[in-house]
DNA sequence: TCAAAAGTGTTGACGGTACACCCATGT
DNA sequence: ACATGGGTGTACCGTCAACACTTTTGA
């Protein structure tokens, strides 16, 4: 190989930040109990060295079915993390991801490298490995920025939804209380949701309406100029 | 060491997109001729391999002083590219950051590892060696969406600035013409710029008045829940 | 029939946009 | 005096925020 490169390196890793909301509704963190040392036993994100022939995302996705049998989700890069220290092996660079992921349609199970997968709340996390509080608390400021500006948070519910399950997400995302009429009035003005001829069910009162969020017209829509926000 | 990871590892480099806006006005970037293989000779972002005991941003900052001589700027992680292939030596991850200048109060200087480093205007760049391309028009896109909803278009002008230079940064970067007396209106009516009672000198009709950005101001304003938005 | 959430309109305030002329200065 | 950019106000329209009651359904 031409012009190797023959100094020390540092190590590279991935690790996960998985956001997934539950019906209670409650925004929740999958963590992991690690296996291995270091900090066996503790709790951490889900993640891993990166393999020397594997793309970085690929990676992370690959970690994260390893450890929770997660795939198939939503999943975009967050930030890189490496202050020298911040793993006990040595030098480690850790590129961060972030996933959102509707709680009910996956199911989670612990495997390989850890003993235990397990959703927290975000408001109250057991104490985390290495630096992995400062990338949780930098994946919740990039969605809290982000959900605003773009259809996001549709990853977080179910395909099929009622406006008031899409309002309490922005709600408790946001950390604010909207109004009922106007987060209405401002979401079909958008034109970007698909009424369904299709109901609640199992509730012990009027069955809310079902939506979908279309895709293909969002795309559409942004072509032309169009401007998501909440 | 305890714990010491032996698998082989990616080698990890920082680049920096350094945006400067000339006095024409034009959005330039800093790019340097390459000193060594690979690539040698031909033009590349500045960066280069990150010390083991050097924080990311540090590395990058050290870099691009070594470089191009640019210190003390503004300068912000950008995204992380790492898909093998991407570097004829092997497997290297890069972390890029993006910056940003004034070129009137920041001379450049090539030096060590550069041949020749130069400012080109963003839509007549010469051909990057690497991914560079892709690195540079992820950060033009990253600028784009960041000028609108932060003030860091002020780290593109001098000190005391004019508000139609101020106008002509966002016109620039933003692709679209701008209405004079709706921004000025707009821009005034944030209270986070000071007016001086300083004017332009040397110009051949009616000399402007100088503003300065008021960081302290905007920080307070920030607390209060105000949002930056052109 | 009661409890619980679904669903629906109007008004007033504010901010955005469009638009044209006089002023100050240096040559 | 002329050329060049500096600096200013108003009217219209659309969007946002505030606000309360009736309807539907299952238990």
């Amino acid at each position: 190989m031409p012009f190797t490169y023959e100094y020390p390196r540092p190590a590279v890793t991935v690790d996960c930040v998985v956001f997934g909301l539950d019906t209670e509704p409650q925004l929740k963190l999958m963590v992991i109990q690690r296996a291995h040392p270091p900090f066996a036993g503790e709790w951490a994100l889900p993640g891993g060295f990166v393999g020397m022939d594997e793309d970085l995302e690929e990676s992370a996705r690959r970690e994260l079915k390893e450890e929770t049998g997660i795939d198939h989700i939503f999943l975009e890069q967050l930030y890189t993390f490496g202050k020298p220290g911040r793993d006990p092996r040595g030098r480690t660079i850790t590129v961060a991801y972030y996933a959102l992921i509707n709680l009910s349609e996956h199911p989670v199970t612990a495997a390989s490298d850890a003993q235990d997968a397990r959703w927290f709340e975000v408001n109250h996390l057991p104490k985390l490995a290495f630096d992995h509080d400062q990338i949780v608390a930098t994946a919740l400021q990039r969605l809290r920025g982000k959900v605003r500006y773009q259809p996001i948070g549709f990853e977080l519910l179910p395909r099929k939804f009622t406006l008031t399950q899409l309002q309490q997400l922005y709600e408790i995302i946001l950390e604010k209380p909207l109004d009922k009429r106007n987060f209405r009035r401002k979401i079909l003005k958008m034109d970007i949701l698909v009424a369904l001829e299709e109901y609640q069910t199992g509730v012990p009162h009027r069955a809310a309406r079902l939506y979908q969020f279309d895709e293909k017209k969002y795309q559409q829509k942004i072509k032309a100029g169009f401007n998501f926000e909440i």
